[in-house]
RNA sequence: GUGGGCGUAGCUCAAUAGGUUAGAGCACCUGGUUGUGGCCCAGGAGGCUGGGGGUUCAAGUCCCCUCGCUCACCCCA
């Protein structure tokens, strides 16, 4: 029996690789951009920090962790709470008040795998902590949106509010009086809903529930007055921004933590997983796993899977080429003067592709050529006896004679 | 956890109503060119047809089971 991945886990091998390094290049250069320092965080935490930061009752926490039962420790299911917990174990919030902060790395979740969505899966997150201001709600999306524009993806912004502690709770009333009135319309899972999450009914996508539900009270009409001029701040920043956004009042977050501002970029070229990165303001969570109370803070994950296989339908973006030198040496004597020279240009910083399985000098090209060499060096008992090796254009077709020593080559390939 | 679709070469796919030795393209290797890549031509290698059981003179093909992949629901990045 063969041995393989296992299920919703995936290898990136060469030719996949270079666009995942893309991303994550194009993401830290964006990142850098607004000042955002990188931490990066275990993956094994206690289980009892995303139990009590994703929340007791989400389905992440009841059935999709991958938990040593008997060591109480869980792998990450995702990043926020591990680096709010390194925030806070680390007192970075004392010397600098307001923290900006990106990680990359994997999550894990027992979910059943579908496109887009992996049982290990990678995000791109970014955190701001200790700040309220809404223009650093705007400014953290505007980051998100410049990203994925960078990255020539076309994906639109849906924004809502989902109130706070204050003013939800009323909310929350209202909208179950709501859906209690017409609750046999509803579907099965609606029902279940409507006890376990009532604000889940609002993005139920069976068509009938959605009728039902067009005119549900919205929380973003029903914010309390701190609220209210937050997300209006909010809205404010992103059009001094010319960041364009579509209010949706039926968007929730599946995460306990969120409160007022959550946001989400969504595509239409991933079938089921239309969210490609999403986020929101989680005031009260830094204090909840015993940081400073008060402590406000905001973030966003996007699902680099999910961008990788968008970056794919799309095409390529130029990849710098594989080698900048291919050797072909053919004959003991050839072989020998060429091995230490690709050492010694490596040494000065070229990259030098040598074949070692003795293979004729048409094999050697061919291999040169497919493996997007700019170049190639051909040595050959004839090179050796003049001391010089034919520097041969891959992209076009002439060839010239370089003195074979790494000082004249290097010169000769800049 | 629930449903649908699909498993044949490294990849994408063929294989007439069950019928000899399971084919093609791409990729790979060798040669055509004793030392020159791309294009072309010729040849080669590569498969327990996912696995197990059953029906049959005969199974890639039909039946059952199982495993895997995939899409969707749920949930979510």
């Amino acid at each position: 029996m063969k041995i393989k991945a296992l299920k919703g886990f995936k290898d990136v091998i060469p030719g996949e690789v270079e666009l995942w390094q893309y991303l994550e290049k194009v993401a830290r250069d964006v990142f850098g951009r607004y000042q955002f320092s990188e931490i990066r965080l275990p993956v094994l935490e206690e289980t009892a920090l995303f139990a009590r930061s994703i929340g007791e009752g989400t389905d992440i926490v009841e059935k999709e962790m991958y938990t040593f039962v008997d060591k109480q420790i869980t792998m990450r299911p995702e990043a926020t709470a591990s680096l709010l917990r390194a925030y806070i174990e680390h007192g970075l919030g004392v010397q600098k008040p307001v923290q900006r902060l990106f990680t990359i790395g994997p999550m894990f979740r027992h979910e059943r795998p579908q496109k887009g969505r992996l049982r290990q899966f990678h995000q791109l997150d970014a955190e701001i902590i200790g700040s309220a201001s809404p223009r650093v709600d705007a400014e953290l999306i505007a980051m998100a949106a410049l990203l994925l524009a960078e990255l020539q993806l076309s994906v639109s912004l849906e924004l809502n509010s989902l109130g706070c502690p204050a003013c939800r709770p009323a909310y929350r009333a209202l909208l179950l009086e709501f859906i209690a009135a017409r609750l046999d319309g509803l579907c099965d899972d609606c029902r279940r809903r409507s006890a376990t999450n009532p604000l889940r009914v609002l993005d139920c996508k069976v068509p009938g529930c959605r009728e039902r539900i067009v005119d549900a009270p919205a929380m973003a009409m029903h914010l309390c007055g701190d609220c209210a001029d937050h997300f209006s701040g909010v809205q404010q920043a992103l059009d001094l921004l010319g960041i364009t956004y579509r209010l949706n009042k039926f968007m929730v977050r599946g995460l306990d933590y969120y409160c007022r501002t959550t946001f989400e970029f969504i595509t239409t070229d991933l079938g089921a997983q239309a969210a490609v990165a999403a986020g929101g303001r989680y005031d009260g969570l830094v204090g909840l796993l015993g940081g400073p109370e008060q402590c406000p803070g905001i973030g966003f994950a996007m699902g680099m899977e999910r961008l990788v296989l968008l970056l794919q339908q799309q095409p390529a973006p130029a990849l710098p080429a594989a080698a900048d030198l291919a050797i072909a040496a053919v004959g003991e004597e050839a072989v020998l003067l060429a091995f230490p020279l690709a050492q010694e240009l490596r040494a000065a910083g070229f990259r030098v592709a040598m074949d070692h399985e003795g293979r004729s000098l048409k094999a050697q090209m061919k291999q040169a050529d497919k493996s997007g060499a700019a170049r190639a060096l051909i040595i050959g008992a004839t090179e050796v006896a003049a001391g010089y090796g034919l520097l041969r254009d891959l992209r076009g077709e002439g060839q010239q004679e370089v003195a074979l020593n790494s000082a004249a080559l290097a010169d000769a390939l800049l």
